[in-house]
RNA sequence: GGAGCGGUAGCUCAGCCGGUAGAGCAGCGGACUUUUAAUCCGUUGGUCAUGAGUUCGAAUCUCAUCCGCUCCA
């Protein structure tokens, strides 16, 4: 390989400011080292705002309040003999007065020649300028990490999707509204763990990798094990582990974690996902969606402060009990013109579905004609909180049959904005039944469908010692936190979406 | 997979009925001891996403490709 090759896959990209940088950090190397790790901050930005804005000027310069934070340099201006800079650490933003009287001239000099993005310690004292802003009148100032790839504008900032999204530390270091997004994130996903702690739940971790894909009709991405030399899939979903979790007797448990699913990306679909999938024996769907609700709620508090707030300029309100409506129901009311004799008329059905579509109907059955209807016409105007309730037997193949309708589930989906949020139902624990309906998925397989089940012997020898009636509940939690952030896209919630490689 | 929009300086953007590239910020040099996107003076900086084509001449027109965004499937 030549020297020129290595250097290509070495740097990404070079200019003449980068240069103009490294020579500096080339000189600053020569008199000391440009990144130390002796610097130990004991203050962070917010809190002395916290504490100290409520002083005047005066007060602040007759208690001689020490400050010693570390942080990188987002803003700066230099006034000859004294400079305001304004760090950025990980609680905010505060500004330090720097003087050539206080620091000397040597340092003086050598701070007129850091550049924005460098990570600065300064230690001093608090203080309030004439304008009223607190301050930390510096005694000390150091360079900690040179920064030698100049940051995005001051004041536009960073706007360009692709480049927040792949490189997300830079977007995390010009935008706050991002930074804002990942902290509630964080503090949603804490709440549910903490909720569900409280109510004698037991976190778990099962298997990304499976010998056999189960838990949800969709493609799987596929690996291979060398040492076996055996194909592994990544799971589509935790759902059958966390059940045989419930055979072996830990009655309440769940897992917060990645599920992958091989499908297009979108807005709204990231080939990696973050799902809470949890399970209670002896509870129903209908306990699940109490708990769906009490978790929705308990995050809004915590990421909101509120129960009513804006998505994408409209208003969600989630103070009330959510809507819970049958498929049909729904469609009734959101669709005035269809009557009820006409939901259970297969032919309108098929026309009525042919003409939203376009494409081939290719089912009969009343129950899944309706859940068709209802994805292509009701689904998307639902904003408010709804439970849609009552889903067929045959695209529900995990789920316990309705003891008053054998053609249907006791199965709830939640929809918020018009997206899909939650997924829960009263867990199929029949293991004969559990077996036929496998047979069933692996016939659909056989004819075609890529996305219909395996069938697990596994899991059915599991349900077979015997599993409690249980409840099972999933919950998108890339999707919560859209609705909670008010992001529009599924990749401003995730950290490093996928991308095309550059 | 289809349609629409976009890719120009480190960043945010203008230029796009063809005539050889511009602003603000950042950078560099200078002035300035309480600024707030500091200000003022001076100044550097470009494979106009990539590749072909049309043309005397292409950032601009055409085609293809790559990447992104939005909508649809």
């Amino acid at each position: 390989m030549t020297e020129n090759m290595i250097n290509q896959t070495e740097v990404i990209d070079e200019n003449r400011l980068i240069a103009e940088r490294r020579q500096k950090l080339t000189k600053l190397r020569e008199e000391a080292n440009p990144y130390p790790n002796d610097f130990k901050p004991q203050d962070y930005s917010q809190p002395l705002h916290v504490a100290y804005d409520q002083f005047t000027k005066e007060e602040l310069a007759e208690k001689q309040i020490g400050a010693k934070v570390a942080g990188r340099m987002m803003l700066k201006r230099i006034m000859g003999k004294a400079s305001f800079a304004t760090l950025a650490d990980a609680k905010g933003r505060i500004q330090a007065y720097i003087s050539k009287e206080k620091i000397g001239e040597t340092a003086y000099d050598a701070f007129k020649h850091c550049d924005m993005g460098d990570i600065l310690g300064i230690t001093g004292t608090l203080m309030k300028t004439k304008t009223g802003e607190l301050s930390i009148d510096a005694t000390e100032v150091r360079l900690i990490s040179k920064n030698i790839r100049p940051l995005p504008e001051k004041f536009h900032g960073l706007s360009d999707m692709e480049q927040r999204y792949r490189q997300r530390y830079l977007d995390l270091i010009i935008n706050d509204t991002s930074r804002n997004v990942f902290i509630k994130r964080s503090q949603i996903i804490q709440t549910i763990r903490e909720a569900l702690v409280q109510q004698d739940y037991l976190e778990v971790e099962t298997p990304m990798m499976h010998p056999i894909p189960g838990g949800a009709t969709a493609k799987p991405f596929v690996t291979h094990h060398n040492a076996l030399d055996m194909p592994l899939y990544l799971r589509i979903a935790p759902e059958l582990y966390l059940k045989r979790l419930i055979v072996g007797g830990l009655n309440r448990v769940f897992e917060i974690n990645r599920s992958f699913r091989n499908e297009g990306l979108s807005a709204r679909h990231n080939p990696e996902f973050t799902m809470i999938e949890l399970y209670e024996s002896y509870a129903d769907y209908k306990r699940m969606m109490e708990i769906t609700e009490d978790l929705i709620r308990s995050s809004a508090i915590k990421a909101l402060g509120t129960l009513v707030f804006n998505y994408q300029g409209k208003e969600v309100n989630l103070e009330q009990a959510f809507d819970r409506l049958t498929i049909c129901e729904a469609i009734l009311k959101y669709n005035p013109q269809i009557s009820q004799e006409q939901l259970n008329d297969v032919n309108f059905l098929q026309t009525e579905l042919q003409r939203l579509t376009r494409k081939a109907v290719t089912t009969d059955s009343i129950p899944v004609l309706q859940l068709q209807l209802f994805e292509e016409n009701t689904e998307h105007l639902l904003w408010n909180p709804t439970f849609i309730l009552d889903h067929p037997l045959e695209t529900s193949p995990l789920a316990r049959q309705s003891d008053e309708n054998p053609q249907l589930t006791e199965r709830f989906e939640l929809f918020v904005v018009g997206r899909e949020l939650a997924n829960g139902y009263s867990e199929l624990n029949d293991p004969e039944d559990q077996a036929a309906r496998f047979k069933q998925q692996v016939a659909q397989k056989d004819a075609g469908d890529e996305e219909a089940m395996h069938y697990d012997a596994d899991y059915i020898r599991a349900l077979e010692y015997g599993m409690p009636p249980t409840g099972g509940l999933g919950i998108g939690i890339d999707r919560l936190v859209m609705l909670l952030t008010d992001s529009a896209s599924i990749r401003d919630v995730i950290l490093f979406p996928h991308m095309r490689p550059e």
